[in-house]
DNA sequence: CGCGGAGTTGAACGCATTCAAGTCTTGTGG
DNA sequence: CCACAAGACTTGAATGCGTTCAACTCCGCG
């Protein structure tokens, strides 16, 4: 790891098709149904997971039961950087529709700090900006109202999903329930019920059997106050999504 | 960083004394005055700084300007780390009561690099720590009413304070004012203050002017319902605190 | 056909916000 | 030393957002 640069930026990146290859000729793929638990062995520092396709969320329990989720993995991520660095997890997780996990076991690991370094950096800028999105939970649950919540959230799916090439930006695949989408944003599976109908009666987006409907995206984006500073897209990207967003935001209402 | 290994989990450290070590005979140390801002050079990538004393808050700006914590640096954080591998940060930091930072210039780094990458591994341990809380900070938001809110928050504080040997487990400095508790809880001050006022009457804790008394430890943790496995302390640690906490909780009304 | 999970809607309740007034503390300048 | 101002803390009352409870529909599936 003699050339790792701790003083420049990297530029975002998607490390799929790398991952793709270091997992090998034979890759160990894992198949999850919806709600179906990750577990791998020992739960924690046994090597490296990636989601393939699908969503996976994680989730902390509350006393009695009721649960909060406080992160979910697209595809690309890798959903156990935490227990590899840290030894085991704090929370526990699970597949949200149906989804498939590859894995790097851990030999191969080593064959990576030997011979890709440069992937370990990639590991860690994912790791921060994993970090970064929590704190952006944070703020989201913190300071937005219940609609504005539902909104903010919506909107950061679609633009990690359409960073990653993954969604056009009038609609995307989300297999979340009510309950789940409840469980996201801190509130009621009853009340997120309310909120996603004040937006679908607003024209700005609908939600409906696991796939969002954008039909006014600057709307979208002012009623959820999103700003995506905190994912660290590169520039051109940023730049193309701010067009997108930033238009007169019009209600079908009033003519263009 | 040939010997970097990824397989265990490492004991939590304080990398205090390593820091002041690696500062150099001249160690260019900030003074803060309470509600300053920390602003370093270029704002990312340009060293690493670390709270030698004091606390410092990391805020998030809503639209009208309320703002959101989302998170705290304690004595010993490093309060950089986000900007240093990503490049710039998504949010400010301000100092909350006077503190001072110590920061290592930009040639240092390459000299940790190739001396001691030791360090770098502690680094990257930290920052998993760090996002770890961060999703603890989700989970409380989103999942606990106020009074438990802002009981758990100290009991944060405290453990995090306590692990690193800066206070006694029935009383520590928190250079916050409610409104600050609010910033941190997502509340508003009006709210904190009778929570605070609630605890108080309890005989649970008292918050007054920059430190809090714990009357009842194991009350406060359990009103707060807090668990501190994500701060992933050494388990000599974690069971001393066990046992701290695990007690009767009789309050004054009824004699042990 | 019946079951169960997901979505929808109404009504009552309650926690937290908001607005407002007032007290206490602290620091500053006359 | 006192007067004053500013900020922090405290308390009350009214409002409202979100929860809770409950009933009902819709849909896929056995």
């Amino acid at each position: 790891m003699a050339e790792m640069t701790l003083d420049r930026a990297w530029p975002a990146l998607f490390p799929l098709a790398d991952m793709q290859r270091l997992c090998g000729p034979d890759p160990p793929a894992v198949l999850l149904r919806p709600r179906q638990k990750l577990a791998f062995d020992g739960d924690g520092g046994a090597g490296l997971h990636w989601l393939s396709s699908g969503f996976v969320g994680q989730y902390r329990l509350e006393r009695l039961g009721r649960r909060q989720c406080v992160g979910i993995h697209l595809p690309g991520d890798c959903v156990d950087l935490a227990g590899l660095f840290l030894g085991r997890i704090d929370h526990h997780a699970e597949a949200l529709g149906p989804a498939e996990v590859r894995g790097l076991p851990r030999e191969r690991l080593q064959v990576i700090e030997a011979e890709e370094p440069w992937l370990l950096e990639t590991l860690w800028r994912a790791s921060m900006i994993e970090a970064a999105i929590n704190r952006y939970w944070v703020y989201r649950i913190g300071r937005l109202g219940g609609r504005a919540r539902i909104a903010n959230f919506l909107c950061e799916m679609l633009v990690r999903l359409y960073a990653r090439g993954l969604c056009t930006f009038d609609r995307f695949e989300l297999p979340l329930t009510q309950t789940d989408l409840a469980e996201v944003s801190g509130m009621t599976a009853v009340h997120v019920n309310r909120m996603l109908s004040e937006l679908r009666d607003e024209g700005t987006c609908t939600f409906t059997q696991g796939a969002v409907r954008i039909a006014n995206p600057p709307e979208l984006f002012h009623t959820g106050q999103y700003w995506w500073d905190y994912l660290y897209l590169d520039p051109e990207l940023h730049g193309e999504i701010s067009e997108r967003v930033a238009a007169p935001r019009r209600t079908s209402s009033r003519g263009a």
